[in-house]
DNA sequence: CTTAATACGACACTTTTTGTCATATTAAAA
DNA sequence: TTTTAATATGACAAAAAGTGTCGTATTAAG
């Protein structure tokens, strides 16, 4: 017992010299040489990658990662990480999937043949949907990284208008819908741009870095506040209840009277007038704008133009 | 080390009869039963949590959860853990939500400064971002402990035409932008049903348990198909290629010519022709639907409607 | 060719672990 | 009520594991 306790507390002592010598450990624990060795020996079996150099100047260092003391978890809490592992399986690419991988894999070695059982049927039975993308995403590890550093990139970006050569420092990668997107700051521009990450190519880091002023958090938390506040009123349908209901928005501000219909009265954006558009419009008669009239103009004038074009064409096929 | 590796020995052991005596222990690893003894007091002070009757029929119990074997994990196996543990952080109810706090907890505390700053960080760069939702979920791990156990339950569940009662057999739970759905079989109309998770209330777990014969994940799978193909041709100018693209049902039919603009010639799912019809609406002048014709009459007959909705509203309130 | 490091075997010494025995206590069964 | 089978604990000697001190090899820098 007395000895497990010292090969831990000698495991955390490597892990933060990285670097050191037999000696130096024998005087730290106020142990013989021999004892030190011997001592390293049992850690590398219990998996510590140890790599000892010979000679004059030499001594060991410890590869790869640091390694943290053996820790007992149940077996609830590790079904519990298997769990929130699931919320990343639709997702093509992702940073960390070799570690996470290599962990779960520790964990599942151990469980009991009854919880295996358990786990394997878990991931048959959740999922956290999101499409299916097949876009590459290779930059995504360097973006994060970047970000965490604070430090400029320079990319390759497709955009509207073409390739476009991009000098920026990212707040940070968000996932959304099944794609990774990826605002950061221009300095020549002097605000935030959104990229989507799977039309970043060629990325370079660069030296420049800079104090983080501003967190992807942030930006998440303040965009929203970029608005055109407008009133918005609507009529529902008892359906036209359960749909609002169902978009965030909105599952706030409806407002439900005892014959199932409802009403909304709340502010909203004016630069998403395009976004409610499409939204009220695939309502159809299960909802009834009052207000803004521009909400409305940007309906009707969208339904006029969409029936001038297609009436149009099937006029000359007529024709 | 002979030591520590029996212990191990002897928890695994002890996990899986989670009821014995310190005889049965002192045959099985050949050892007196003072020694047993002994052991067993070492592991309730590493935290296995032991209870013992005296007297006969007596004997040792393990209290709560089974334990795991000291694992020794990696730092960045650590980080990856909460680099996956980002993707729950915007759902507002979770299963095991308890457990993988408890988890991250025993990481966090032997992670090194230097780590813990990391870790502190990257929760303001990441994100997996859903919309916030405010709707209470309660019955989020009855719906899938059923499903594990394969039994069938009970519920009120708010359709369309108000409260119903429900009796079916849950296959899985997921989560698509935001909230959380269930599939479920229903006995009565022998086919599956999928539930909005929020709207569930008062849910009894039923007696009447059967083998699984569906889970989510193969629902999930054979769903689409359950489709009625139908040609789909759109030509697009080059902003519709960039936004086709965009979409996961679309992003690998898009053909773009050398000028830019592009064109669609697939196969899709007839039964979807309502989303369909609002997708392109958004889309506007940037997409121009040659076929299915009924989709044109879709949007057009939309149009229409929609017109007419507005137009007599601005009319009668001239009058 | 000296020095400072790892590597490892041998052996005596020290510490820890283990088994045995003794004794107490408890609660079910005979 | 007595027996029996379990836990609980202490003492002590025997066994095993751990440790320090040698000695010897090997390696690479100075």
């Amino acid at each position: 017992m007395a000895k497990s306790r010292r090969l831990v507390d000698m495991l955390m002592f490597i892990n933060t010299k990285r670097t050191f010598t037999a000696k130096e450990l024998a005087e730290e624990f106020g142990l013989s040489v021999r004892t030190v060795q011997r001592y390293l020996l049992d850690l590398s079996e219990l998996g510590l990658p140890l790599y000892s150099e010979k000679g004059r100047s030499g001594g060991y260092r410890v590869l790869k990662n640091r390694i943290l003391p053996p820790i007992l978890f149940t077996e609830e809490e590790a079904i519990s990480i298997f769990f929130a592992y699931q919320a990343l399986q639709y997702y093509h690419d992702l940073p960390f999937d070799a570690e996470i991988h290599a962990a779960l894999q520790k964990f599942y070695v151990y469980l009991s043949e009854e919880t295996k059982k358990k786990v394997d049927k878990m991931s048959a039975h959740i999922a956290f949907w999101n499409p299916k993308r097949n876009l590459d995403t290779p930059y995504l590890k360097e973006l994060l990284e970047a970000s965490l550093a604070g430090k400029y990139i320079e990319f390759l970006y497709d955009s509207k208008a073409g390739q476009t050569r991009k000098e920026v420092k990212p707040l940070g990668i968000y996932a959304h819908n099944g794609l990774w997107y990826c605002p950061a700051y221009s300095y020549d521009k002097q605000k935030v741009l959104l990229f989507r990450a799977d039309r970043i190519h060629s990325l370079k880091v660069l030296e420049k870095d800079e104090n983080m002023s501003l967190t992807l958090k942030e930006w998440l938390e303040t965009e929203p506040v970029n608005s055109q506040p407008i009133s918005l009123k609507v009529t529902l349908t008892h359906e036209g209840v359960r749909q609002c209901k169902g978009v965030p928005w909105l599952e706030n501000h409806v407002k439900v009277a005892r014959d199932g219909n409802g009403y909304i009265d709340t502010i909203t954006d004016g630069n998403e007038l395009n976004y409610m558009a499409s939204f009220f419009y695939t309502l159809g008669a299960h909802a009834f704008i009052e207000e803004p009239q521009e909400l409305i103009e940007k309906i009707c004038c969208h339904a006029e133009e969409t029936l001038r074009r297609y009436k149009n064409e099937v006029g000359t096929k007529d024709e």
